[in-house]
DNA sequence: TAGGACGTTCAAGTGCACTTGAAGCAAGCG
DNA sequence: CGCTTGCTTCAAGTGCACTTGAACGTCCTA
């Protein structure tokens, strides 16, 4: 599937259908985890977390003594969110957009939910689309199927 | 009923496998479309059309007798089914292999039945991930909807 | 103190699905 | 006849979302 694959994120003994930025437990109790660490929970690469900083899409990440990223609890549910969003179809260049908002604060509150509302309008018209591909999935796949009943007489 | 109303001088389904077709009404009761018209048609462009032929995602296309394409209602079918294809995320390569067993005859119709059987779950699951993301969006929604003094969150 | 695991930055590369461009032929119209 | 429209082929370019590579830093264990 090339529109971001539902990746079997080794999951955590956790619920991963985060909501809001309230206290979920982590992999571990703490609230400093490595890009590793963070990979592995989220199923992105350390290469693609970098990159997503880079491009603002994350929200700044704090820095260890030496300059490694330490993630917290936080990002964690940010990222949760990203990858649903992606998983809409959103463009990443959209939730980059979005991000900036959250780091305006309050103030864009408004406009955040008007976007998620386009959001959920989109994923609603997709959902119907695919129940749409399956009533022709299952027409075809009858279709072989009989097929193969009636030349079952080899 | 499924469709397709495409053939008037239909035989039995012995064919290739164009099960279900569209309920798009045909632009016109003929058998015969430039590339422009399939193009309006589905939304596809004329170029995108000649690469789908050179890759080898369409069945042979006829030709007029000045080495124009002309595209029959079968065509259209395929086209359509392609772009249902496409929705659900299969890679355009995926597609390819399945056009041709779809070359191969009849000998192949199990293989393409495994193969749409495998992109139906693929689509339930993406549906259901689809609806987990609804949920989502609507608490946040709610939140924002409702929270014009709260602290802010994300 | 040497090795290896893991991290860093910056830059270039990859794969997919088209998209655009260049050059040219053929039909239809004023 | 020249012009426009619409098709043809072949080839190169684009945009997106990463992905890979090179060169180097730092921490831990042996």
């Amino acid at each position: 599937m090339t529109v971001i694959d539902s990746n079997p994120v080794k999951s955590p003994p956790v619920d991963v259908c985060v909501v809001a930025g309230t206290d979920h437990p982590r992999p571990d109790g703490q609230d400093r985890y490595t890009i590793r660490e963070v990979a592995e929970y989220t199923g992105l690469r350390a290469h693609t977390l970098r990159w997503y900083e880079e491009i603002g899409l994350m929200p700044h990440v704090e820095r260890s003594h030496n300059g490694q990223r330490l993630f917290s609890n936080r990002d964690l549910d940010w990222l949760t969110f990203v990858r649903r969003l992606r998983l809409t179809g959103m463009p990443v260049a959209d939730m980059v957009t979005f991000a900036e908002l959250v780091r305006q604060g309050e103030a864009t509150f408004d406009e955040r939910r008007e976007i998620l509302e386009q959001t959920r309008r989109e994923v609603v018209t997709r959902i119907a689309e695919l129940q749409d591909t399956l009533t022709v999935l299952d027409a075809k796949i009858d279709f072989y199927a009989g097929a193969r009943r009636a030349s079952e007489r080899d």
